[in-house]
DNA sequence: CGAACCCTTGACAGAAATCAACTAAGGTGG
DNA sequence: CCACCTTAGTTGATTTCTGTCAAGGGTTCG
């Protein structure tokens, strides 16, 4: 592992509390690798070796069951995934694929849990983390059965703006066909939905969003804090600090 | 509280590894309390003054938007509720009622996040507490998207016969609508599913479930270790044991 | 006995998946 | 540079699934 990488991850809110004793040991055996676009790095039912930490890319969470397939969950900078599964060292009820070329870091399981029972930081910032992944599934799982489709959508997409620093315009962060399953509907009806909308404050041309009239948008939305967040986790507050620039 | 309740709680796994003064330290302002049938305990969006740990009745989170209404889990004894929202002094993301007659400990969270802090081995029953809790919620994200109704009643009943001990016949634990909301379906179509299932090798007569034809069940059901199970929770464990006879 | 409440059933309307065809954009290789 | 291929996205027609509304049967409980 190159030094740089070693004082990066340093500052990483997982990290931060650790002695350095701690630190040192943990990252006995951890690296960094990139691993090209479209890569499936981690298949359900798999053992959980690594605790992977998403330092640069972008990785989609997936399901399947026999030739079904669903979005669970894009993970961004700084992001974390198969957590659980390496707490729990038990097989990963999610299959990981890179979106785009990613840099990851690989944390053995073994060091994870270690390190764990000596550093109180550490365990903390493990435990607050895990907290944020359960109440982020809690949320997805509350929005498919709360919601109808066109209701999700609407909420996403004022979910995104509302993020983007409250704009009225800005670009898709992902595919729609990805968004479509994300969202628990097929892309068929994505695309149809999304012209529905267009009755109800909202446009969409190819990538770019468009709310033209967000008062009637959010009336479909009706965002709520307990399904459309905040409750950043740890490490992707420190991703999404920009927007308090404004 | 009484000796008699410490003593019991004691034993439970989450208790069990913590030194004798870390534990008494924490049972300082635990108290044990009864709650009467269909009492609403906690409110979505109220913050989380207590880790709450049934010990005796069935509790049933539950999670609404507007007037929609849908259930997230059913607690057993011995199971814990609110976890998360507790280590995050968060807002809670759904409510609680229980289902009968229920003796749940109140833990505050202050004493939680002390003696997370204080005692290596309560952080770790901890963090495996709440792992489980998350692979619980994916399990029942994954089921909602990636399974029809009929697929997710087949699958449910199979389940519990499984966990009844591989039995042909048993008793719904709890009521049909319930079992639909949990479900995320309308009372009316889980009746009618049931209905059509009787094709398939089920009958359902009342609260009685009979499997007639196991093979043909398991056809449409598939079930499969990573969306039904197991991997109990540290605390259902305990409460689950009585399986293991066989 | 009446009043809830749970469950069921039927008829219907609306939502969503499926199947098929078509467009547009991007990349590849000649 | 262009012909070709792949892939994302769209659209329409159709079927299937699911929710809604309304009514009625059965239970429990005061």
């Amino acid at each position: 592992m190159r030094p740089t990488d070693l004082a990066e991850i340093r500052r990483l809110s997982l990290f931060r509390d650790m002695s350095q004793q701690c630190y040192e040991q943990l990252t006995r055996g951890v690296y960094v690798q990139h691993f090209p676009e479209s890569l499936t790095m981690i298949r359900q039912g798999e053992p959980a070796d690594f605790l992977h930490i998403l330092l640069d890319g972008q990785v989609e969470l997936f399901a399947s069951w026999g030739d079904r397939e669903t979005t669970m969950s894009v993970i961004k900078p700084i992001g974390t995934f198969i957590l659980a599964a390496t707490i729990r060292d038990a097989p990963c009820l999610m299959s990981a694929r890179t979106l785009e070329r990613s840099r990851i870091m690989l944390l053995p399981s073994a060091n994870l849990r270690q390190a764990f029972r000596d550093d109180r930081g550490f365990a903390h910032a493990i435990v607050d983390e895990l907290a944020g992944c359960y109440r982020a599934v809690v949320r997805h799982a509350k929005g498919m059965k709360l919601r109808n489709s066109r209701e999700r959508i609407a909420s996403y997409l004022m979910r995104q703006a509302q993020l983007a620093g409250d704009v009225r315009s800005y670009q898709l962060p992902v595919e729609k066909r990805l968004l479509a399953s994300y969202l628990g509907m097929t892309a068929e009806n994505l695309s149809r939905a999304l012209r529905g909308l267009e009755e109800d404050g909202l446009k969409v041309d190819g990538t770019r969003v468009i709310i033209t009239d967000p008062i009637k948008l959010m009336k479909i939305a009706k965002l709520d804090m307990l399904m459309d967040g905040p409750d950043p986790s740890p490490t992707t507050e420190a991703a999404s600090l920009p927007k308090a620039t404004a």
